[in-house]
DNA sequence: GAATTTATAGCACTGGATGCCAAAATGGAA
DNA sequence: TTCCATTTTGGCATCCAGTGCTATAAATTC
């Protein structure tokens, strides 16, 4: 085996061990012979193409070229995979809610937010609407997914406590927040399955009428 | 082994293969050796004694005195156990909304129905504590929860589909419906950490908020 | 008692996930 | 160059959830 790739060796998140040669130094050991990126794409692809369940962790192994026991040090487990960086746009959401002024109001700040997080380019959209298909269709997978949100939820719900005075477990941030992660759900999973191409809109929308406590008369006007 | 336990076989939801003999039948054939309470029972306290992950199959098999393969013949994952009958309460909440009258705000048959569907006698909160717990803190049951919830969500987009005439996959009855299990959700949760013995008041309380649509001057008093 | 029906036990097998250790690859120092 | 520290990898061996298959046990009906 011991497959020579010849890397470049610059990714920007490298190797599994998290702690990747910082911007000065100088990268010492062995080098990771692939990269998540990679073995995400590698994943992704053979998950339209052939089924998420029908693949194994073998066969990703295997098409980027290491063991199945390394592929479970790039990601903690084969539905990891489907996500990405998500960990990196959590991280970017928490700075916008973080750094908006004060004035706004809270529902603005998030849908604002949540809406600026959601940009994407053209080359990203197709392969982001594969994921969502999956994670919405695929129960392995909207089980998994479960585990994601709640960290978005957190995000979101201290950012609602801060603002209400009042802490994260509290009624008030918990039902806001889960009540904007329904919002955004729906959003995704509408911009899913039909062929519209505007996510940030349908973002808009649902969280437009989530702050009209869904006044019967507003929601009808849903699809133009 | 063969137990003989000498069972009255007489129960509602019997044995494993659906079709339990109906109201005036007679039940032929071999008699279940156990129940689906039974085995949620025998599996919830094994749960909340030595912990989700650290019970395997193998042992709620053995302590309701079935074999490991039987058990899977009551409950489809070991995740299922935790549940128990979710379906039933399902079918009510559809039923209760179905029913309510057409004048009645949409938002305050939601409310009205989901405070209904979980109102339970005092003997059943203890182990009710206990599910929700375990539910919304392993991450294994956080994830399989996913799927329970998805089912509830059909029902109450179906629900308000019909009020606003849309479909149920539109953006306007999917962003209630997961609105809606926020709320739900961020109530149970409250209730199973803190010490609150009023569930249904919190469920009002999230709901109530919900309708309101976030105004930040309610969100103060959370917390009586 | 024989046939039929239903539930069970037990086995084999797939596949995800984890712990452990030896080997490979790389940079730096002696 | 040679040795060493560092990091990633491969290949077990192992555990456990879940499934298909088959033989057997218990119960009713004829």
């Amino acid at each position: 085996m011991t497959k020579v790739t010849g890397e470049p060796a610059n990714e920007v998140a490298a190797g599994p061990n998290e702690v990747a040669a910082g911007p000065g130094e100088v990268a010492r050991g062995r080098r990771p012979s692939t990269s998540r990126e990679d073995v995400a794409r590698a994943a992704l692809e053979l998950f339209s193409r052939q089924g998420y369940d029908e693949t194994t962790v073998d066969e990703i192994a295997a098409a980027v070229g290491v063991s199945r026991r390394t592929f479970f040090r790039y990601y903690e487990s084969k539905s990891d995979a489907v996500w990405g960086e998500f960990d990196a746009e959590l991280v970017r959401l928490g700075d916008r809610l973080h750094e908006a002024p004060d004035d706004e109001p809270m529902m603005e700040v998030l849908r604002r937010s949540v809406m600026a997080t959601n940009r994407f380019g053209a080359g990203e959209l197709d392969e982001l609407r594969i994921r969502m298909g999956l994670i919405s269709s695929v129960p392995d997978l909207v089980a998994h997914s479960a585990v994601r949100y709640e960290e978005w939820c957190d995000v979101v719900a201290r950012f609602v406590a801060r603002r209400i005075g009042a802490s994260p477990d509290d009624l008030g941030p918990q039902t806001v927040a889960r009540a904007a992660l329904g919002a955004a759900m729906a959003a995704f999973a509408c911009w899913a399955r039909h062929d519209s191409d505007d996510l940030v809109g349908e973002v808009d929308r649902a969280f437009r009428l989530l702050a009209t406590g869904f006044a019967e008369d507003r929601l009808h006007g849903g699809r133009a």
